[in-house]
DNA sequence: AAACCAAATATTGTCGACACATTTAGAGTT
DNA sequence: AACTCTAAATGTGTCGACAATATTTGGTTT
């Protein structure tokens, strides 16, 4: 019910030295370019990105504070060090985040959200077609449309948890794991079916489809982990 | 299922300046000390602890990733604004989150830690007995006990997410806006039923109940709020 | 008096340097 | 050669100073 401006634009666009290079670490070490569990070297990595150690150590803290760096004093910051049961623990707090999400979305999307969302869907159905077994574009489609559910929750807080700090270590597991669903054609399915729940403005059914479809996922990621 | 060491405590003990800076100014923004949206002045703060501004400032990197200031780039920071929008937000969150530490606690609580939570229990019952319609224990009380079951769902994620996080910020919600309980009895009746279920190993019925549970409290909180 | 502009002041962003802790290297003993 | 102890070297925690950006002050114009 609370109504936002569509132009909410009163925030400085200015970006700190700081932002610059918490994004570019960010981005390192969710693509796997730090190995993950790599111990990290603040004079060494200042010196590279020509930066001083101050500004350094607070886009190092940025980085704790999302779990994607773990912290001791006096020894120094390490890349987090990936385990199939901290993978196991991300997605039940997905499941938990994204199906209230989803229930919120029912509630307060607007009708035009959700037929973009419907054309959103539409195309990538299209592409299952074309690119048959192709699988990431259905990553990046399937993220987009999560996405989206969660900002259509119009909830703040929700979107902070996800956008920000799941779903970068989502991508450091997918990237370094090399995840790949096998499923697309069931998930689009399922992305149907949840957005038809949406449209229908039922909460509780969005809810409920939506934590099957992260269940689902996480099985699948499972069978694929105990693959190898 | 993963078993962890009784005594984990590999961790160094060291507290760095910035620990307790962090932890000071937490308690003091909480408890409404420092207030609410209210700017942060570095120098003076600085001053006022007798440090420098750069530990300082790391303290205030800390505060923001939880939430309990914003900064804007070149403007400083300020203590956050409670609305009531954003309390709905928080409790919104902690229904997802709590319903789903509720569901792995009925699986992953050994029988020991349940025994003890029924005799945290127990003691609250008599507490209401005795002091009647005093508030100051219950909420103590309240808190107390969701503790236990976030920490018996042994997702650690989830426990920093919620211990962390939300817990704060709700205690300073519950500071400011002098948050009593009128219905420490029904809660206590709540609790019982919750610890049932967990007791039972039903981990659909104690998710369920949870989220019950934090929905009565909201909209009890929404209530004394619309009173004012 | 209200509104605008410019200099002065204060605050934040960034840096380099020092103090202390940890790790590594090397000498000495058995 | 293995071990212990000490000293050098490296790395983190903390500080004070400078540069760039906001805010305030005070004067000028209408």
């Amino acid at each position: 019910m609370q109504n936002q401006h569509p132009t909410e634009n009163n925030d400085p666009v200015t970006i700190t030295l700081t932002d610059r290079l918490f994004d570019t670490l960010q981005r390192a070490i969710v693509e796997g370019e730090i190995q993950s569990g790599s111990k990290i070297s603040e004079p060494e990595l200042a010196r590279q990105h020509g930066v001083s150690r101050g500004s350094l150590r607070e886009a190092i803290g940025r980085l704790e504070a999302r779990k994607l760096v773990e912290r001791k004093p006096n020894l120094g910051a390490r890349v987090v060090t990936l385990s199939y049961e901290q993978l196991i623990e991300i997605y039940q707090v997905r499941e938990a985040l994204e199906g209230m999400a989803a229930r919120l979305a029912a509630q307060n999307m607007s009708d035009r959200e959700i037929a973009e969302l419907q054309t959103l869907l539409n195309q990538h159905g299209r592409q299952i077609e074309e690119v048959h077994g192709e699988a990431y574009f259905q990553k990046q489609g399937d993220l987009d449309f999560h996405y989206r559910i969660v900002q259509g929750s119009k909830n703040r807080h929700l979107i902070g948890l996800l956008c920000n700090d799941l779903y970068h270590l989502l991508r450091m597991y997918r990237f370094q794991f090399g995840m790949r669903s096998k499923r697309s054609g069931q998930a689009y399915d399922e992305h149907h079916y949840l957005l038809n729940a949406i449209s229908a403005r039922d909460p509780e059914m969005a809810e409920l489809l939506m934590r099957q479809h992260i269940r689902s996922s996480r099985r699948n990621v499972e069978r694929m982990l105990l693959e190898n």
